[in-house]
RNA sequence: CGGGGGGUAGCGCAGCUGGCAGCGCGCUUGGUUCGGGACCAAGAGGUCGCCGGUUCAAAUCCGGCUCCCCCGACCA
């Protein structure tokens, strides 16, 4: 097997080989398309079961739509039509006959979504109206990563109606927090969190909230969004219920949703020279036990590995929430090679069990996130790799917390601004204007106006007029 | 859409001054190994991206087409 290339020499090819090696996902026949591979959707659907509890925590319920959409509702939004006509994919022929109305594939699902939300909703009674939904997506675009940008992606998308604006933005905001809580002590991935400049708004909403990752080039990346829709839509799709007073009003809404992308997210964070790294808590094996054995010693070590995986296994059972363990009892492959294939898997924790092991009751347990190794009794082996499978949690947490410090700047002069990397604290007058102008000249945009920052006289680090706060400005996926 | 690279065994590639299609890894079988990518032996595996042309003869030369990857513009 090849040396990975580093990401110091090139961190896009050292993604690229990430995801193909560590078997995460494969290039599809399909330009654009990806196969998410069974390892690659294992961490998948950790994400998905883990988030899917913390929407429905606050009374989201799931429910799903159809994959087509007429081509008609696509138009009865104009700014949602004109973000998103350059990148629809149609149907135009289906059963041997041209349609009669073109069939857009999702690319997102407000429309349709909308339309059914005016034939639900009557009555105040019916409000609020909480639906979420996991579901596939198409948008054409022009350029494509595996997992960051592909022309087919998964994601759950929610969908909300509410009978104020104040309970809508609050449910915007709401949700914006899960996403926060679920990046930082799920995937081990500090964000920034904050508004969108009216430029990069969502197509149809009056506010767009978003969280925002620092990869390991230092470039951000996008990694949830959650939008206050106003009444835009429910105009556009007259959804319209009666107030306690009697009276006809329009619902506000919400949408917010995070994709696939959060594997890519999680590779480019925690990733390395040797492969992949994952979080333990969504590790689809969090823990690798590899057996070592001299010409008659296999019997006695593959009981001891047995063993030691059925007490790992058994561990807090009841609760649902026991390891997720793997023995590796291959012969055909030597223990190096072994370590070596599962660092580049991103395993949180190797357990070896050897001949030394067996003639002294230990075990000898590597961590992934340190390259550490150490030895400990038999007996205390389950404790240990709880207690470590914590601690790796939470230092990949804090590896990039220091990281993003190391790398966020706080800037007041262009010279200096124009040559920095990472993200970028800057002052700024609030013009599309000078947001277009920084981006010609130095390809940052505004990744956020933070919610983290206080109000700050100062001028404008490209026009220099008044402004009252920083923003965050990066290089971005 | 602009710039670059590429399509030859499962993967990575060589062969390109026309002349029997190769190498490494992987795969199969048997044996020896096993604490950081083991070794020996014997095997299996190909319409050289597609169409056409030149030639006694094309992976190789000529024309056309197509698909993929990377960098940029666009975007989650």
């Amino acid at each position: 097997m090849d040396k990975l290339t580093s990401q110091e020499k090139d961190f896009s090819t050292w993604y690229n080989n990430i995801v193909l090696r560590a078997e995460l996902a494969d290039y599809a026949p399909v330009k654009g398309c990806m196969v998410i591979r069974p390892y690659g959707y294992g961490i998948w659907e950790n994400i998905q079961s883990i988030l899917d509890k913390m929407i429905k925590s606050v009374g989201v319920q799931n429910a799903y739509f159809p994959l087509f959409i007429p081509e008609s509702f696509i138009h009865k939004e104009k700014e949602h039509l004109a973000g998103f006509s350059p990148e629809l994919a149609v149907v135009t022929y289906g059963g041997g006959k041209e349609l009669e109305e073109k069939l857009i594939v999702r690319p997102t699902s407000e429309t349709i979504i909308n339309a059914m939300f005016s034939k639900w909703i009557q009555s105040f009674r019916d409000l609020p109206l909480l639906i979420n939904q996991w579901a596939n997506i198409v948008r054409w675009e022009m350029r494509t990563r595996l997992f960051l940008r592909t022309t087919e992606f998964l994601w759950q998308e929610g969908h909300t109606a509410h009978s104020t604006h104040d309970e809508a933005s609050e449910m915007a905001l709401t949700i914006l927090t899960i996403y926060r809580d679920f990046m930082q002590n799920t995937l081990a991935i500090p964000v920034i969190y904050g508004t969108k400049t009216l430029s990069q708004r969502f197509a149809g909403a009056i506010e767009t909230y978003t969280i925002e990752a620092m990869m390991g080039d230092r470039k951000a990346l996008q990694a949830g969004t959650s939008h206050d829709l106003g009444q835009n839509f429910s105009k556009a799709f007259d959804i319209t219920y009666q107030t306690k007073e009697n009276k006809l009003d329009y619902v506000w809404q919400t949408s917010w949703g995070v994709s696939t992308r959060l594997i890519g997210a999680v590779v480019m964070v925690h990733g390395d020279d040797k492969g992949l790294v994952l979080p333990p808590n969504i590790a689809p094996i969090q823990v690798i036990i590899v057996p070592i054995w001299k010409g008659d010693e296999k019997g006695k070590t593959v009981k001891a590995v047995l063993s030691l995986e059925k007490r790992l296994k058994n561990n807090n059972k009841d609760s649902g929430s026991s390891l997720r363990v793997r023995v590796d009892t291959r012969e055909e492959f030597t223990p190096g090679f072994k370590f070596n294939e599962w660092e580049m898997k991103g395993i949180p924790l190797r357990v070896e069990i050897g001949p030394r092991d067996i003639e002294n009751s230990t075990v000898t347990i590597a961590r992934r996130d340190e390259g550490t190794r150490m030895v400990v009794k038999s007996s205390e082996a389950v404790e240990v790799i709880i207690r470590t499978l914590n601690e790796i949690q939470k230092n990949l947490f804090l590896k990039a917390r220091r990281f993003i410090d190391n790398n966020t700047y706080l800037v007041d002069d262009w010279k200096e601004f124009k040559h920095k990397t990472g993200f970028i604290l800057s002052h700024w007058c609030g013009s599309a204007e000078c947001e277009t102008n920084i981006q010609n000249e130095t390809n940052m945009t505004i990744r956020c106006i933070s919610m983290d920052t206080e109000e700050e006289e100062g001028k404008c680090i490209f026009c220099g007029k008044q402004s009252k706060r920083r923003v965050v400005f990066a290089k971005a996926y």
